[in-house]
This record gives structure tokens, C-alpha cells and sequence, in this order.
DNA sequence: TGCACTTTGCCAACAGTGTTGCTTAACTCG
DNA sequence: CGAGTTAAGCAACACTGTTGGCAAAGTGCA
């Protein structure tokens, strides 16, 4: 269960073990109706004989049961498949200036508890800060089912920072939080008092992108407008993140070069221009300007499905919905582009720290 | 030797073969110097004595040759292994509206053939078009080394087109190509005559992209600057092309929504200031706002590198080179973006042709 | 009711991958 | 010139998915 690795890299007998069987998993967890080892095989190119021996694995681990019969086509009926959602559960946490949301999902994105506590990178040292998490991780994993596997703990956090390493990158205000352990001292104070061996730190656009029905191909963006705005992009379903985990400065494109100065210092930023719209008490404009924005992102990226989020859309979600329909309509007339859907995220203010839980069980089941 | 299927397959122990043999050919291919099979061990992750039969396997095939010693690090010194560039070749070509360029290039890149022909896709029926192509890719192959594999042949076309099916979308003027099975037709005429069974047809500015020594990991964005504007992305290595080969639309995102009105219906499209610029004889303007166009790119995906390649870039390069590079150091200030290159496409006017050829390539060796 | 047919899923033998343990080759260094 | 070090290969091995054959459990028609 080791890191996610960038570079390219050979593969062996368990790594091809691995990622059928995380495909097969992930087949299970997209379907809810369960299927069975034939619709396995024809789904995966596998033989019917090597999909019954990955089940096999998956059913002695627990991690999969069979669920009943299908109907009949003629012949035997098939035997249905389902995951067990209890067989492995994630913490989430949404890592913020001032609150913290602790949250435990299991497998199928159920919210086994959710606590909200006064501690944020603003509320002390960076030592006690992560312990007090360490805390709130160890009181939430005493929720999990009898016999359920914790995966791991992943971080929702705004950026900048690295994905690789597990730090922030100066971030604003924060000078004593710049290149801290933020991972790694997680993961050693877990490892002393549990078995959490996997801890991930990744952006709260990246992480919450993840917190809808997985779309194992095609391309999503999230949008977060809250204090700023961001993006997280999956990219043929992968979360995309770059070289530099920088990925995603959506709100820092330049819209108007000689509009208003943005802070990142320049003019005219996407972010500016929704910011004093915003400040002038004018949804409307600064969703304009969010659906012009999208609408260059679906252009550019050829994107599937836009979701929405951040306490500033929940403000007037139809407000931005619409706004974003009708630029996207507007821009790319084109009968191709017609089929993009822009819906709110379904995990609602709890997005970050569900994605943040769901960034863990993609990592730990293959997440292919 | 199939087409690339964009769901998610199975893999078997041919698939793992061929996954490593091609990551160490990959290997091979990025450092012109050889490596050895120690090192190819120590950057795949793989055993020494399984790179050891893996390298047997490609000596056997022809596609790699042992090549002298390198220096002793205190002990026997390493074998030198090379890619064997006349093991293969692949055909590129770049489809235009009355001229069309069709060249021959060997694994290690070199150009071993190149002809140009008054022949495109305004020039005739299509079934005659593609006709007179299959004759044109007769003829290149015929320079093919003796021995030398022809691995398949590559299509650079504008879009919009869909890769997976091999078909252009709503040509501009170009009503017959309207779903007209390019690769399909092409691909059968050389069936019939040669043995290449490999035929792939995508964006110019895609290929164009892949004319240039390969970055394995990282990400480049490739900017033409022509009769339009477009980009070709490759993402972690890899072409971006999104799920309807729509991505890279780079020139229609909109920077002045109430600017001059572009050819594609919206106002202030990125294109349309730059060709307003050009037609106004201001290369400095246009370079000015394909430089901010850039820099919200480099943001946005997080780039690390930009080519820049079409008649307009070579009708003054040191004034696009200087615009792009300074853009981005304005909107970019922070030191971790310091790192971006910035350079012209090092094939040239033949970069579409050269990317769509190394594009057959990467996709017959793998192409990790 | 009985029998042919279809479909599902498993048992056993198999081919072929990378891995492990050990040996041989080739060069540096004292 | 011998000890130490690094590179590469040989043989046995564990484990993957594949292949061929077969039992189980339904449907449909005479």
C-alpha cells in the first residue's frame, strides 16, 4: 500500500493481481445493483475462469459477497456479486483556518460519523495542531464496524502544497506551516496507536471532485467558490494535479487584462473579478463571470460534467447553475457540447472531507 | 497491436510483458547515451535479472543491440545497450487543405523520407483524397531500411475530428469529410497492399506535440499559431485529448467578453485578438495576448514546458519566445514557476508530420 | 413428465511472467 | 597478485491468467 508513484514504473505478478482486482472492485462499487462474474468478464476482457479466481480472492477477504440470483436468460442464473460496505472504512478530514471536519466512510460513501472541531492551521503550533487531529482520527475510528479494515486517513487542505511530500507551500499567514510534515508526522502519530499506515494530503478542489458517483472515465471539473476559487480536475477520471500538485489555479486566469488587481498580484484574475461582484452583493455578475470561466475549462479540456461548491454557490445555487448552463450554451453552441451537465456536488458542505475519505479507498482498492 | 481502448481493461501476462518491455524501450529511447541493465533495474523497479530477460527478449527481436562498455564504477563495467533505430519506422502525415506532407521516420526519430504533394482535403472527393495518399505512403516505404518493420501510419489533421473512430467532424467548407471513415478507407487500401495494419488519425496540434524529445513524465503544452490557434496537450506524459478529441480548444477561451467578435461566435476569443493583431501587422500584440493566453495555461495544468510552432511563430519566433517567457514570468512570479521552458517545436514546419509518425511509434511500442 | 439445450461456474493441467538464491565474469584497488 | 566489488546469467520457484473439460441449474418444447 505504498505512495502513489509518478514515474513510470515495471510491473510484477502482484501488480497485475492488484489492479484486476481493484478494476473488478471498482466495476462492483459503480454498479449498485450488483453484477455478476460473466458481466465481470465480458466488462474487463478477462476469461470468465480468471474473474471467478479474482472473486474468489475478493470473497475470502470480505471484501465482496454474493447477494442473491439474477434472472434467468435462458440458462443458469447468474449469481450476483455485491461489495460489502463495511469490509473497509476511511477517515476524511477537511483541514481549515480555523475548523476541522472529521468524518468516517465506509466503502459504498456512507457517512458513519461526522464531527466538526475548533482546531485549523490559524489555532497554534503546527505540533499540536496535528496532534489534536491525531485525536479526533482515533476517536472516529472507534466507529467503525466490528472487523472493518481502516485504510487510511486522507487531508483536505487549501493549497498551495505537495502531494508527493505532504506539506504546504507558503501558505498565506502561515509562515510556520511552510514545508512542516504535515503527512508525516500524521502518519507517525497514528502509526504509535493505530494500524493507519496510509495518510494522503491532497487540495480541497482535488479531494472534493471525488465526492460525487465515480465516473471511472470521461472528465470532471469541480468548482469551489468559497473565500477564493479553485478547480479540481479529473481527467479520465484520474484527479489531475501536475508536476507541482499546482493544478487546477483556475481562478487565476486572466479575464480582463486591465481589470481589477487581483491578489496574486495580477489584473483582471477570474478570482478578482467574481471577488468584487461578490463584495458589491451581485451573484448574478459574479456568476456570469463563473460561466465564463467554465466554459473556456469545458472548451479546453473537452469536459464531461461540471459540479459546483462552496458556502458561496450554496448561497443562491440556482443563481450559479443557471449562469453556468447558459454561458456554457452561449459559448459552445455546438451539438457535441450540448450533453455537459453542471449539477451542485451531491456531498454538499461536507464535500472536501468525503472526498478526502474517498481519495483513501480509490488509493488503498487500486483506484485504477 | 490494437486500437487504444479508452475503458478500463484487464490485464493479463502478455499485457504485463508488453507493458515492461516497452517502458524499457521507452527508457532506451530517452537517453541517446544507452543504459545499461543495471539502471534500466533501478528505474523501472524491476529486478536485474528481470530486466535481463526482458532485454533478452528485444535483442532477440532486433529492436535493441548491445553497444560497447560504459566505465567501471569499481567493479565489471555495464553493457551499453541502444535502441536499434532501423529496426523500424513509422509513416507521418500532415493532411492540409491543398497540400499535404507525407514523411518516413526511423525509432530513433530521424527523418528518413519527406515529400510534399499538392494534394488535401479541399483537392477532391474523398475516396480520391485518400486514395492518392495510400499511393503517396506506398512510395515512402518503399525507403524503408531493409529489415525494418513498418509499424503503421500517422494522420496530423485540423479538427475536429474523433480519434477513436478515425473521422473529422463538420469540416469547415468541407461538407463531404463529414463523418467520412478516413482511417477506415485508409487503412484498407494499404491492407490491401502493404502489411500496416496500423492506422491513426488526430489533431494536428496533438501530434505536433510528440515532435519533440520525449519527456516521459511532466507535461507539455504545444501552441500553434497559424490560420488559427490551438494547443495539443500531453498530460503526465501522455496526449490529452478528452473524450470527443475536443480538448485543446486553447484559442477560443474568451479574454475580452466584450472584444471583437470571433469566428466561432463568441466575442474576445483569444484567436480573434491574436488575428486582429496580425491583420493590423502587430506580431508584438498578438505575441502579447498568446503570452497571457500561455501563462492562464501554465496555471491552470500546472505545464512545464511550452512549444511553439505554426507559420506565425517562425515569421518572427524571438518576439513570441521573448512575449511568451515574459507573460508568464509576470503572472507567474513565484520561484517554483521560474522552472517553465519556453522554446520553439525543434521539428519545425514538419512538426505535425514528424508528431504523427512518432505518434504510430509510441503506440506500436507501447507508449506507456 | 422427460429430454435437449443454454448458461453459469468450477476443477485440473498448463504456459509464461517476474522473483529468489547462487554462480560466473570482469574490473578496481591495495 | 589476491581481496573486494559490480554486472550478468542459470536454475528452481511462486504465482498469474488461460485452456479444456465437466457438473449444476435453469428454460423450452414434445
Amino acid at each position: 500500500m505504498g505512495r502513489m508513484e509518478r514515474r513510470p514504473a515495471g510491473a510484477n505478478l502482484a501488480g497485475l493481481r492488484d489492479h484486476n482486482a481493484a478494476l473488478v472492485l471498482s466495476l462492483l462499487r459503480a454498479r449498485a445493483e450488483g453484477g455478476s462474474r460473466v458481466q465481470l468478464a465480458a466488462q474487463t476482457g478477462l476469461t470468465p475462469q480468471a474473474v471467478s479466481k479474482i472473486v474468489g480472492r475478493l470473497l475470502a477477504d470480505g471484501l465482496v459477497v454474493e447477494a442473491g440470483r439474477g434472472e434467468s436468460t435462458g440458462g443458469k442464473p447468474r449469481t450476483l456479486l455485491a461489495l460489502r460496505p463495511e469490509a473497509g472504512c476511511a477517515v476524511g478530514i477537511e483541514l481549515d483556518r480555523q475548523r476541522s471536519t472529521i468524518l468516517l466512510l465506509d466503502l459504498a460513501g456512507t457517512t458513519l460519523r461526522r464531527r466538526s472541531v475548533d482546531i485549523g492551521l490559524a489555532s497554534g503550533e503546527p505540533e499540536r495542531v496535528v496532534g489534536a487531529l491525531a485525536k479526533g482520527v482515533s476517536q472516529a475510528v472507534r466507529a467503525a464496524p466490528d472487523g472493518a479494515k481502516v485504510l487510511g486517513v486522507g487531508v483536505g487542505c487549501r493549497g498551495p502544497l505537495d502531494y508527493e511530500t505532504g506539506t504546504l507551500h507558503r501558505p498565506a499567514g502561515l509562515p510556520a506551516w511552510d514545508g512542516f510534515p504535515l503527512r508525516g508526522l500524521l502518519e507517525s502519530l497514528l502509526d504509535a496507536s493505530l494500524d493507519v499506515p496510509n495518510v494522503l494530503l491532497d487540495k480541497d478542489t482535488n479531494v472534493a471532485a471525488l465526492a460525487a458517483p465515480a465516473a471511472v472515465s470521461g472528465s470532471t471539473a469541480y468548482l469551489h467558490l468559497a473565500d477564493g476559487l479553485g478547480a479540481g480536475l479529473l481527467l479520465n477520471g484520474a484527479v489531475y494535479r501536475g508536476a507541482r500538485t499546482n493544478a487546477g489555479e483556475f481562478g487565476h486566469q486572466v479575464l480582463q487584462p486591465d481589470g481589477p488587481r487581483c491578489t496574486c498580484g495580477a489584473r483582471g484574475c477570474l478570482e478578482a473579478l467574481c471577488m468584487a461582484a461578490l463584495a458589491d452583493d451581485d451573484p448574478r455578475t459574479a456568476a456570469r463571470w463563473l460561466g465564463i470561466g467554465a466554459a473556456n475549462l469545458v472548451r479546453l479540456l473537452d469536459i464531461d460534467r461540471i459540479l459546483l461548491g462552496g458556502h458561496q454557490i450554496f448561497a443562491s445555487p440556482d443563481v450559479y447553475l443557471r449562469a453556468v448552463a447558459d454561458q456554457i450554451a452561449e459559448h459552445l453552441p455546438e451539438p457535441e457540447w450540448q450533453s455537459v451537465q453542471v449539477s451542485l456536488t451531491p456531498a454538499g458542505a461536507s464535500a472536501v472531507a468525503v472526498g478526502a475519505a474517498q481519495l483513501v479507498i480509490d488509493s488503498a482498492l487500486g483506484g485504477i
